[in-house]
This record gives C-alpha cells, sequence and structure tokens, in this order.
DNA sequence: GTCTATAATCAGATAGAC
DNA sequence: GTCTATCTGATTATAGAC
C-alpha cells in the first residue's frame, strides 16, 4: 500500500510539473510574440488547453506568470554558460553569450518585458529564482568583462557594468527584428551583422 | 464686421491650435515616461486640464494621440537635420544625430511604442505626415550613410540598411535608462559612454 | 486541481446638454 | 467644442460545484 501511494504521488506531482513547463513554455512563446502588456490571461489558457481558474492554482497573478517564464529563460542562460570551456578566453566566452541571447531572441523563445511596469518590476525583484539567477549570469559575465578588458580585449575606457547592460540589451534589441522582417538576410546572418555592430562598431576598422 | 470677424476666427484657431499642441506635449511626455500600454487617455485628458470628450474631439483614438506624439518629434528631427551644414562630413552628420537622438531619449520627450502593436502600427502607416517625415529622415540618414561607407569612415561590409537600424535603435536604447537609473554617470557622459559603444564598439582600440 | 460561471475593475469611446 | 455622465467591451481574478 505504501510504495504503492508513493509511486501515485510521484506520478501526479510529474503530471504536475509537466503541466507547468507546459504553461512557461505556451507564456514564454507569447511574451515573445506580443509582450507582457498584450498577452491576455486567457490566450494562456487557452494556448495550454486548462481552464483559467485553473492557471490561477498554478500562479497567483499574470506577473507571476511573467516572472516564471523570465526563470525559465534565466536557467537557460545559465545552462548555457556551464558549457563553456574554462580556457576559452573572456572575450569569446562574452561573445558566446551574446550571439546565444540572439540565436534565442530569433527563436522566438525571448521574453520581453516592459521596463517601466512597476507591478511587474516589483514580482520580479520578489522572486528569489529570478534573482538568484540574475546574479549568477551577472556576476559569470562580469567577471568575463573584467578579464576581457584587463587582457585588452574589450575596451578599458567603459565601465565595466555599461559593457554589462549592451550585453543585457542584445535580448530586446529591434535591430534584429526589423532585419528579419526585411527578409533580406537570414537568421545567421543577421546574427553576424549585429555581432559585429555591437564589438566592432559602426565605424570603419582603421588600417 | 467682416475684419473684427476675421479677427475673431483667426485667434479662435490659434487657441486650438495652441491646445493641440498642449495635448501633444503631454503625450509626448507620457509616451515617454510610461509607454503606449501604461499612458491612459483619462491621463492624458487630466494632465492636459480637458475633458476625456473633448480630446476625442481632437484625436479619434488613442492610437491617432500616438501618431501625433511621433509626427512631433520627427518633425523636431527634421528641424534638427535641417540645422547641420552641408560641408560637415557625413559620418559627424551620422554621429550628430545620434547623439541628438539620445539627448531627447534622457530628457524624456522620446515617445516608446510597442513595435508589436497592429492597430498603432496602422494609424502610424496611415498617417501622411508621420509616413513623409519618416521618409524624409531616412533619405537624410541613408544618404549620409553610403556617403560615409564610401569615404571609409563607416563600415562598408554592414549594409545600409543595418546601419540604419541601429542608428534608429538608440531611440529605445534600454542602456541609456539603465545607465541613469544607476546614478553613477550624468547625461552627457551616459551618451559619450553609448557613442562609444555605437561607432566604436565594445573591443578595445587595436594597436 | 479542474471546471463553468461570474464578479470586479478598468479603459477606450460616445451621447447629449450647453 | 467643451462638459458630465454613461456605455461597451475587454481583462484580471475568484466562487463554488465536482
Amino acid at each position: 500500500m505504501k510504495s504503492s501511494n508513493v509511486v501515485k504521488v510521484s506520478f501526479k506531482e510529474q503530471m504536475l510539473q509537466a503541466r507547468e513547463e507546459a504553461i512557461i513554455r505556451t507564456v514564454n512563446l507569447l511574451l515573445a510574440e506580443k509582450g507582457f502588456e498584450a498577452m491576455t490571461v486567457d490566450e494562456v489558457a487557452a494556448s495550454v488547453g486548462i481552464a483559467k481558474a485553473s492557471l490561477y492554482k498554478h500562479f497567483p497573478s499574470k506577473e507571476d506568470l511573467a516572472a516564471a517564464a523570465m526563470v525559465s529563460v534565466m536557467r537557460r542562460a545559465q545552462a548555457f554558460i556551464a558549457t563553456l570551456p574554462a580556457e576559452v578566453a573572456a572575450v569569446d566566452k562574452l561573445r558566446a553569450v551574446v550571439r546565444w541571447t540572439m540565436e534565442v531572441k530569433l527563436a522566438g523563445e525571448m521574453p520581453s518585458l516592459p521596463s517601466q511596469n512597476s507591478k511587474l518590476r516589483a514580482a520580479l525583484i520578489g522572486n528569489r529564482d529570478y534573482m538568484d539567477g540574475l546574479m549568477e549570469v551577472s556576476d559569470a559575465l562580469g567577471s568575463w568583462i573584467e578579464a576581457a578588458q584587463a587582457q585588452g580585449a574589450i575596451n578599458s575606457s567603459i565601465p565595466a557594468i555599461a559593457i554589462l547592460y549592451t550585453v543585457y540589451a542584445r535580448a530586446c534589441d529591434p535591430v534584429l527584428e526589423f532585419l528579419k522582417m526585411g527578409g533580406q538576410h537570414d537568421d545567421a546572418q543577421i546574427i553576424d551583422l549585429v555581432m559585429s555592430t555591437c564589438f566592432e562598431g559602426l565605424n570603419a576598422r582603421p588600417g
């Protein structure tokens, strides 16, 4: 009896977790496609295939849905960062992360949140998982930035924090969508272009 | 009698136009501060000091309000472009426009619109004044970009359209707000930093 | 936990008097 | 054209049965 119960509970929990993951995937896609304000909870419920009330049993508010999606991408970022070999040069790790970020965005999997909404900000700041992930990612990027500056690979006259913000900003760079809408370039070309403007700048190379 | 009427009508029209300009100024500030979705028509009316119904006599929809604000900044851009002397190098004109754009944004006068909202897109595309202004500005910038590339000042391996988008993107660059929130730099320093990352890139200068 | 049905609210837009 | 008052629809969130 006991082992049967244990199995049953575990299975139930697995189902619940799978459903939550399905919800988060849907939220992620909708946030990437239309943004936080335009995404409605009805839409999420319909897309997942469950009732809206059931959704609210899993996540107590729309803001918490968005926060869960952010936690999800933050985990993906941490996982990607963990795959980078230690012997790679700091600047190349930075470049890899910027490239990965833009790939996720072009794949339609980068949630876009308004930076002004205060309720949403509160939900994010109050979410330990999100804040922990953000800190960990920022620590990794920050150490690479400082190393790359010390090695003379990244411009040392720019504060590390400004470099960090510039890296993060690639997650919501409208140039990617504009070039994609233009239809003249495929994703790989777009990424190469923006990588170039980001690291080499708009100026012609001297010499 | 006739001349008196003429004066009266002219005065009335002046008042109307002044009120419309006040509306647009308010919309401009609110759009810059909170974005299109978060800005409410009630807010606009209250801030201008008129009834909401009166607002709708001037502008038939919220989208038209936003479009009017965009027309306003577009005119300001055209005016600024017109002040640049012909003898200035193309790349320096580009730099001047990028700098001006970021100054307007840091001053809280750059309306921020969601690029996804289709109703809003329709209103903008259907607005002849906006489209004309956008075309004129894009033509000016485009010719400077091509000239600067021909002169070896701007990287020729990047398509001109990508350069143009990168310039426009400074109008909604979150790096500016983030650095401003940090409080470690004043507006002039922030602009210099982003000017540097935009044109010189993140890489250290060779040599 | 999941559902149907409903509450509660808010925001865009309008009616009609003046 | 401007106002007060109202309509209409959409959206977040919840009650209560199963």
